[in-house]
DNA sequence: ATACATGCAAATCATTTGCGCAGTC
DNA sequence: GACTGCGCAAATGATTTGCATGTAT
């Protein structure tokens, strides 16, 4: 049962990857970090933002950035796109079959190589639409 | 010739705006800082900033946000994708038809409005291959 | 004249990091 | 025991903002 790149189990860790699972919310360390803070009332911020940066190089979570001056997470299960809702900045994750084969029709612009690819699609969501 | 929202001409705004228009290499605001007070020595940075924003609020440039903990822009002229070089950071200009029918796909998901998408392609480009 | 823009410096905010101690293997 | 992770607090770095003054209309 080695382990990857000696990396150790720890509490804190386990406590945001499962916090991160169990929403569908993308949210940020911030919030993360209140979330966690029920079960470990101790943990820290920095401790989260050390954690968040393990479990991305580990591939378990994503870091998401839409510019909004905060990074969002989302521990995906698989690939999929993202819809953005610019009135609530709310994040939704499309269940839209992603098209690997979209990779190989730049690679050739490219001159490179094209490992993935990122779809974001932003407009406004049916909540906001019928608050007003 | 009315002009938009109460904007009034300012050297700082136009030689940012140009600046911008001559480079294909999505600079963030630090570099067109660098590159403007050549002409304007005594600008400062924070009007770099208020000028960005004016300027994407104007719809004239566009933000781009890949998180690197630091924006770029663009003084895009019509829509495109983007290849980010996931080892040196460049980024470049795709000119590949961009499909407006892609929001469509998604809307009966969404339930919503969507206005538009962005694409965005990670990999290794050839400059970057050639080095090893 | 009046509103908008600037330069400067200080403030803000998210994220990172150094350090001495604690937990895991 | 050696190495990794933690909490804390201070540091960093990008971006924003208040203010007195300058500029465009």
């Amino acid at each position: 049962m080695e382990q990857i790149q000696g990396t150790k189990r720890s509490k804190q860790r386990e406590r945001i990857f499962v916090t991160l699972r169990r929403t569908r919310s993308h949210p940020n360390a911030e919030w993360i970090y209140e979330r966690v803070r029920h079960d470990l009332p101790k943990i820290s911020l920095g401790t989260v933002y050390r954690n968040l940066h393990v479990l991305k190089n580990q591939g378990k979570i994503r870091e998401l950035d839409f510019g909004e001056g905060t990074r969002r997470y989302d521990a995906f299960t698989h690939d999929h796109y993202h819809f953005i809702c610019e009135e609530c900045g709310t994040v939704k994750d499309l269940e839209v079959p992603t098209q690997t084969d979209i990779n190989e029709r730049v690679k050739t612009i490219v001159q490179g190589v094209v490992h993935s690819h990122r779809l974001d699609y932003f407009g406004v969501c049916s909540d906001c639409l019928n608050k007003v």
